[in-house]
DNA sequence: CGAATTATGTTGTTAAAACAACAAAGGATC
DNA sequence: GATCCTTTGTTGTTTTAACAACATAATTCG
């Protein structure tokens, strides 16, 4: 996903590299707010202007972090490149559940104008994961089913809503339960749809 | 002590260190001679023909390796800024022979080529320390006293040769206890001299 | 031994990072 | 509100690293 075939000077990768891991570290360290592009640069050992060459600025790299570490966290659980199934999606559930959890205890949560950055980003992500595990079993009665774009997109909000509850009430639920019970409630939707009959629990 | 007072470009730095790093981490996993100037660069993530527009080749890597270990771990230990003293020359020999014990046990014996080079780094980096120390001892009477250049030099094989001895012998003895001993055989010949007759031992 | 492969150094060109200097926006302080 | 100071973005120039291509040791292997 978003691979890109060209290869790039390894001269940009290192400084991307350095670039987020000294974001992350500092991350950890103070506020988003706080951190300028200096104290980035610094870190990273490059300078400030080579910044700009990578990053419009402090919000996009944050965008490109959460992408990123999403996507990261994402495969380390989840077979992208499987087919749609009930079990691949209890994975993904779980997944996001776990992210949303870990980036709640990590950082602190005292930026609430992180919250929409995150948000966006998790939910675009997600809408293309669903998306290409679902546009293959688009029938050809395209007209009677709501379209691969829709059901992508519900789910990846119902997904992304399923993360937030769970990476809110932190260790009082446990995570497979509560993907369970979505499953339920998500399969009661999905087989009501022709598109979904050759889908089958495990 | 060869401190370049010029500010050099970061990317200089940074790539040095890589280069350093990398060679130190691929002389814990394998011989000298096994490693190549690709291992070195591919790990560094620097081009190949970087290197040879900061080192001339291997071997004159490593020399500069063991010249910048020793003087780390010799200024972590010593204060090469203080004058001359007993106790001070007994901080020196202790800090040689931790380091070139520490050598003999973090890296491989294999490589024979490698023990000559040590010696001339380590002795030469002594000289230096030592000539530092001792020069502004040197009284009006220059052709009745040897000369500092001597003495440094005397002064400097001997340490090696007890760091040698230390490493050699590893843990069967005291270093400190080897030290002292030194100390008192170095005393007679130094107390012999007009320079020395206002340093005394602690 | 001889051929094939691999490692070493070197060179000229191209792309990226460093640097310095600037204008302008944002915050803090009085 | 005026002032000072910091941070932000931008630009043009210089320096360094990447790259590709080459010739030449040095190794490996049949």
């Amino acid at each position: 996903m978003a691979d890109n075939g060209k290869k790039l000077d390894p001269r940009i990768l290192r400084t991307r590299k350095l670039i987020e891991s000294s974001f992350l570290e500092l991350l950890e360290e103070e506020d988003f707010q706080s951190i300028t592009i200096q104290d980035i640069t610094d870190r990273a050992t490059i300078n400030r202007s080579t910044f700009y060459a990578h990053f419009d600025d402090k919000y996009m790299l944050f965008d490109h972090i959460i992408r990123q570490t999403f996507m990261q966290s994402i495969k380390s659980k989840v077979l992208l490149s499987a087919e749609f199934s009930m079990n691949n999606l209890r994975s993904l559930i779980i997944a996001v559940c776990d992210y949303l959890t870990r980036l709640n205890w990590q950082y602190r949560p005292t930026d609430l104008q992180l919250k929409p950055v995150i948000e966006t980003q998790v939910q675009s992500q997600l809408y293309k994961i669903l998306f290409n595990w679902i546009k293959p079993l688009e029938t050809d009665f395209e007209n009677l089913n709501p379209s691969s774009e829709l059901t992508a997109s519900m789910l990846s909000w119902s997904i992304y809503g399923i993360g937030l509850q769970c990476s809110q009430l932190g260790e009082l639920i446990s995570v497979e339960e509560v993907a369970d019970q979505a499953l339920d409630l998500l399969s009661g939707t999905l087989f009501s749809s022709p598109s979904f009959e050759s889908v089958e629990m495990a």
